[in-house]
RNA sequence: GGAGGGGUUCCCAAGCGGUCAAAGGGAGCAGACUGUAAAUUUGCCGGCUCAGCCUUCGAAGGUUCGAAUCCUUCCCCCUCCA
């Protein structure tokens, strides 16, 4: 049955403790390894995600670049879609990120995860299991039985929780549901190890104890960094806009990543790198003495990252064209062509770039030419009146990065 | 159930009858400087057919020449007591 390339678990616990943010606890850990080595059985590792989102981002893969190292280990990793738990949303409006999906959104944003999990995961060795199966048929009784089993004191020992109870904002009550559920799918998949970023911690604990419970072995509890945002202050995520999506073009994503401030630079290296830690801290002496120039080891991390999505070419190209954009002040390669109908005889200048997607508005448009951030075909624009003909061809600028190649019919 | 406090433009937060599209801060965007970094600095930051007009201050009505500001009802949130 067990079919991976047997390592010593002193060695394993050695790659499985790389880079994480917390082990509860290693002894356990230890423990379970020991058993399963002697017995040939895999550990079950459990990782939840909430398909709130379609569109996985780097500080997702944080998280899954672990699971592939137990997976390289010859565990089992259970990706766990929490269907049911994000299908509950939280209606008070006061949590932005949370809103209630609708089953088919939830649907096809577990669809789209998969599709995308497995640029890291290897496929065969991954066991998708949505928490839906299980909780759909839960009845209310049952769930009464499962609240009964934590207190209202222990929920608001959670940080967050007691941060919006101490500052008066409102706390649903189903909120409290949500670690019950998540601990109850470690219950119901016998999960030697769950997986989380560090602020899952408690609701990972809280599993634990449910095990106990139900008179299992309680699950180790391992915690990954959060990795922050393009921002560098607050966690990547889609809702708040500072986010790299593994689907993002190569372009993109390579400019992102090159938009990092220095200090973002090495934690992004720290934690979504595979280069290895020695080589990272010889670099960034480097760095630090003046000998090698801080954008080129950005480049270096843009580089890597691009091409683990898109491959090594398309990441080097990337590159090219980045240097080419910013370095020579040229244009990009690939510049989006939008074709606009006129009414008459032409477009104004504003509604062109509001309509081509440019910007958000014309009243933006009004703004962005009054700051000189606006070239058409490749001279400055001053007059907001700037009437484009019907039948014409032009380039359109705005700020640095924002093109399109615009033909009015 | 009772008493009190509160809902303002993306977030925080002033305003409490006209000078309010609404102070200040944050975030964001753009210009300068740069390495699409940081720091600094300047401007913008509801919409439109843009020196004018339209829609915003929890919702709906009302008073007034005029309301984010006053009145009524309703909705929502918080605190304390039960």
């Amino acid at each position: 049955m067990l079919t991976h390339p047997r390592k010593s678990v002193a060695e394993q616990m050695r790659i499985l403790q790389r880079g994480i943010a917390q082990l509860i606890s290693a002894a356990e850990l230890e423990e379970k390894l020991n058993r399963s080595a002697a017995s040939g059985v895999p550990l079950r590792i459990k990782a939840g995600f909430d398909p709130t989102a379609s569109d996985l981002h780097l500080g997702h893969t944080v998280l899954l670049q672990k699971m592939r190292q137990f997976q390289e280990l010859g565990h089992e990793v259970i990706f766990l879609i929490g269907d049911f738990t994000g299908r509950i949303g939280d209606p008070t409006g006061k949590n932005i990120t949370r809103q209630p999906l609708t089953p088919e959104q939830v649907t096809a944003n577990a669809q789209t995860y998969q599709e995308q999990v497995f640029h890291i995961l290897d496929r065969e060795r991954t066991r998708v299991a949505f928490n839906s199966s299980w909780m759909e048929p839960f009845t209310a009784a049952g769930m009464i039985q499962l609240a009964a089993r934590h207190t209202v004191a222990r929920m608001l020992e959670r940080e967050d929780f007691a941060n919006r109870y101490r500052q008066g904002q409102p706390i649903a009550i189903h909120e409290f549901l949500y670690p019950l559920v998540q601990g109850y799918d470690s219950v119901v998949l016998q999960a030697d190890v769950e997986l989380g970023g560090t602020d899952q911690t408690f609701n990972l604990l809280v599993g634990r104890e449910l095990q106990r419970d139900y008179g299992q072995a309680p699950q180790c509890v391992l915690t990954m960094p959060i990795l922050e945002g393009l921002d560098g202050v607050n966690k990547m995520s889609k809702s708040l806009g500072n986010f790299i999506a593994i689907q993002d073009p190569p372009d993109e994503m390579f400019g992102k990543l090159m938009s990092l401030s220095d200090p973002l630079m090495w934690r992004y290296y720290e934690l979504l790198s595979s280069r290895d830690m020695r080589e990272l801290e010889t670099l960034r002496a480097q760095v630090e003495a003046g000998s090698f120039h801080p954008m080129e080891a950005k480049k270096q991390l843009a580089e890597e990252l691009t091409g683990r999505y898109h491959g090594p070419q398309r990441a080097q190209q990337a590159r090219e064209r980045f240097v080419e954009v910013f370095g020579n002040k040229g244009l990009p390669e690939e510049i989006e062509t939008v074709s606009l109908a006129t009414a008459g005889v032409g477009l104004g200048l504003a509604a062109a770039l509001a309509q081509a997607g440019l910007v958000s508005s014309n009243s933006e448009a009004f703004r962005m030419i009054q700051q000189q951030a606006v070239s058409v075909n490749g001279s400055k624009v001053t007059d907001n009146r700037l009437l484009l003909q019907a039948g014409g061809e032009y380039l359109l600028r705005v700020g640095k990065r924002r093109f399109v190649r615009l033909t009015l019919t």
